[in-house]
RNA sequence: GGCCCGUUCGUCUAGGGGUCUAGGACAUCUCCCUUUCACGGAGGAAACACGGGUUCGAUUCCCGUACGGGCUACCA
């Protein structure tokens, strides 16, 4: 079973919506994987469900793989060998149509005339019947109407005459299916429990079963890696190549473990939006039919590098106690192997901390680059000695650059009000009477350094006047708590500094 | 309901029979650093779902139960 052939796997979602942080972590694996291995990484856009196109969804999928550095070899947006890469133009060309064709011929599929009424009925039937698993198989078609119980002649008027049709796989009625997942090892299922799943829709377009399995075999794709929820089709997906005669050719299969929901029951999904208090998504997203607007980490102010590593360690670690990897170092460290079986509940906290570990990673010239962004909306400009330093000071207090301005604003800002608990505790005539003589000291001051300035707050106290940190920290800068007094003050600079303590002394209240 | 998959601290996980008094990370708590906040440092609390086997010995292997998840469409 494909043994030593070059490694090609294949992201292939259908275009109804934006990507979900579940399917950017099956994206992600499927390239870790194939650029471990030297291979290559395809996207394919399986949009044969013309019901849920969203227009939209398929350049969202593109830009969201782009920001979080996965790229693309081959497929839509990138082009290749194989093309087209979307489904529907796969369809155009006939393609999926002669490989169907050719597994009714051999008798492994047939056509179904049923209407969704009959279906519909059938279901009812069984139901009331108690029969345990009600569903299209090697018994329940034999009172359908289908070209294994309508004769040739009847068969052939009612495709002539129009009569909407499905193909459907023929599976055998009591046989063991076995293949082995690369994540769970042997699974074995009896085909009892597989239905005879449609294959070629009414519409002509085929469903998910056939196109992906046609499309991996044209793309030689050697490993298809996709969620779990896809586990229970896959004995079908396996009856399938063996019919086509492609056993030789079919990928090894590995399914992923799923991405849950962090506030307790079921498997995360598109719907929970930000209903739990945290994006779902990679990038914001606004519904082009109801205008639903959906928020995106990116736009929330995370690193694309830390959503990707957090994804990354969900359902998958590397069996040391490294938790930082860029993407070069997932990809050395990947491996199937070590992939859990039980699906992840993510935590929203650990995202965070991933971030701010991103944070201290990036260079002060970065994140000033950054944070220049913010000040340049609010017109305000400032050396880049002044805002690196600045961000130097500000950025371990932070998860993320857009908060450099709510916790520091007071460098670009002279403060209009004063943090009135500590105003009322520590504003009074001996607390004042330093504050005076330290403003009259700084005003004399020639030389202004960290060590200069605490020279100039011992010199006062000396004298006797006890100089009360917290207080002069909100004369300067209003708030009760920031960046390191000393450090802050050496940055504001001796002027801004006197002209900040005498602001404050004049809108001070009067002493009782 | 049926079928399939799974089950180690609250969460992500390490662990493939003795080294487990079960390790790491996030979160949480305490202390130190800092007359602020945070960072950092030190420490604490916190888990092998249950019951049977197999074995000299099971967190590790097998079976059952419970629980969780997935699937059960002319959606993917």
């Amino acid at each position: 079973m494909n043994t030593g052939r070059r490694v090609r796997t294949r992201f292939a979602p259908s275009p109804t919506g934006p990507l979900h942080m579940g399917g950017v972590r099956t994206a992600l694996f499927n390239y870790l994987f194939a650029k471990k291995h030297g291979g290559d990484f395809l996207l394919r856009i399986e949009d044969t469900d013309q019901t849920r196109y969203v227009p939209g969804a398929e350049e969202y999928i593109i830009e969201a793989l782009n920001w979080c550095g996965i790229h693309i070899d081959e497929g839509v947006s990138a082009g290749g060998p194989h093309a087209p890469y979307r489904q529907s133009e796969r369809k155009a060309e006939g393609i999926y149509l002669k490989y169907a064709m050719q597994l009714v011929h051999d008798g492994h599929a047939y056509y179904a005339f049923d209407t969704p009424e009959e279906l519909e009925a059938m279901r009812q039937r069984l139901t009331a019947a108690k029969v345990v698993a009600p569903q299209y198989n090697a018994i329940v078609r034999q009172s359908m109407k289908n070209s294994l119980t309508l004769s040739e002649d009847e068969v052939a008027k009612r495709i002539a005459s129009g009569d909407p049709y499905v193909i459907r796989l023929n599976v055998p009625r009591n046989e063991e299916i076995r293949f082995e997942d690369i994540i769970r090892g042997w699974v074995s299922v009896n085909s009892a429990q597989v239905d005879d799943k449609v294959l070629l829709k009414s519409d002509g377009m085929p469903t998910y079963h056939l196109a992906h399995i046609i499309d991996d075999v044209l793309m030689e794709i050697s490993h298809a890696v996709r969620g779990e929820e896809w586990l229970p089709s896959a004995p079908a997906h396996i009856l399938i190549y063996r019919y086509l005669g492609w056993e030789e050719q079919m990928p090894r299969y590995a399914h992923l473990p799923l991405l849950l929901r962090p506030d307790g029951n079921g498997k995360l999904s598109k719907r929970d939006g930000d209903r739990l208090g945290f994006p779902v998504f990679p990038l914001n997203w606004t519904d082009p039919n109801t205008g639903e607007q959906s928020s995106g980490y990116r736009e929330k102010g995370y690193y694309p590098e830390a959503f990707v590593n957090m994804l990354a360690l969900l359902g998958w670690n590397p069996g040391t106690n490294q938790e930082l990897f860029s993407m070069d170092e997932l990809i050395q460290a990947f491996s199937f192997e070590r992939v859990s079986k039980s699906g992840a509940k993510f935590d929203p906290e650990k995202t965070r901390w991933f971030n701010q570990q991103y944070l201290r990673k990036h260079s002060l010239h970065e994140l000033a680059l950054e944070f220049d962004k913010v000040l340049k909306s609010k017109n305000i400009n400032r050396s880049q000695q002044f805002v690196e330093r600045f961000c130097e000071l500000i950025r371990e207090k932070a998860h993320f650059v857009n908060e450099f301005w709510e916790l520091g604003s007071y460098f670009f800002e002279i403060p209009g009000t004063y943090d009135s608990k500590v105003i009322e505790k520590k504003w009074n005539l001996t607390s004042s009477a330093a504050m005076n003589k330290l403003h009259a000291v700084f005003n004399q001051a020639d030389s202004w350094d960290m060590s200069g300035i605490n020279q100039m707050i011992a010199v006062v106290e000396t004298g006797g006047d006890k100089v009360d940190k917290q207080l002069l920290r909100v004369l300067i800068t209003g708030v009760s708590s920031g960046a390191s007094l000393v450090e802050m003050m050496e940055l504001l600079g001796k002027e801004d500094v006197v002209t900040r303590i005498e602001k404050a002394l004049k809108a001070l209240p009067e002493i009782k």
